[in-house]
DNA sequence: GCGCAAATTTGCAACTTTTAATAATTATAC
DNA sequence: GTATAATTATTAAAAGTTGCAAATTTGCGC
């Protein structure tokens, strides 16, 4: 096999259309603290409270964006709900812009 | 050497909001679609606004927004200004997103 | 079943940010 | 000077953020 060209082609249009609504959901401080904490271990509501520092409301409104973006699910055990993020690989951008220390 | 394990300790808190900084940037599908252009060339303002489709206005607002925070430069050559991309590995994460097929 | 308490979500309102259009301005070439 | 390329300023509309209060859901005891 031979490598001829290190070119990529541009995306179609709607490519960044669908990149620019996911990098909107990944423009917010506390959602990508969410997404990072949820990379590791699924999560209580009633922890992410506590470790965020936000008020409740407003986490499960960072919540429910995630998840109807189809970035976290919920598990419901009684009274709680349990996130976790539905593919790690998410977050992986994020730690790339982070070593190219921007 | 051994592998112990693969957990990735969480950033610091600082990282998050420098990070959904970016996002904002790329947050938007004409500026994305500038990076993905100038990725593989220069390009002058010219032709970024017969590409893009928009007012030269509005393309020099984002050329403007990018410049600022760093990600492109400008070469001026009497009346024209071409652009040029600091750093191309700044698309990448656009890309991974996309074979995320997000 | 019913009522109560706890966990979470949703609705509303105020505020901030972003976007894109038009108009005005700057800078350079001729 | 005039024309052209590009930027900047000024808007107005749209979208996003956040906290409070109200509503919802669930579990538990009776």
């Amino acid at each position: 096999m031979k490598t001829v060209a290190k070119i990529k082609k541009p995306l179609p249009r709607v490519a960044y259309e669908k990149n620019a609504e996911i990098y909107k959901i990944l423009a917010n401080s506390k959602r990508l603290e969410i997404l990072n904490l949820l990379r590791e271990q699924e999560m209580s509501v009633e922890e992410l409270v506590k470790t965020l520092g936000i008020t409740k409301a407003n986490v499960s409104q960072h919540l429910a964006l995630l998840r109807h973006a189809r970035l976290v699910t919920v598990r419901r055990v009684g009274l709680n709900g349990f996130y976790k993020i539905v593919d790690p690989r998410i977050v992986e951008p994020c730690r790339i812009l982070h070593k190219l220390r921007m």
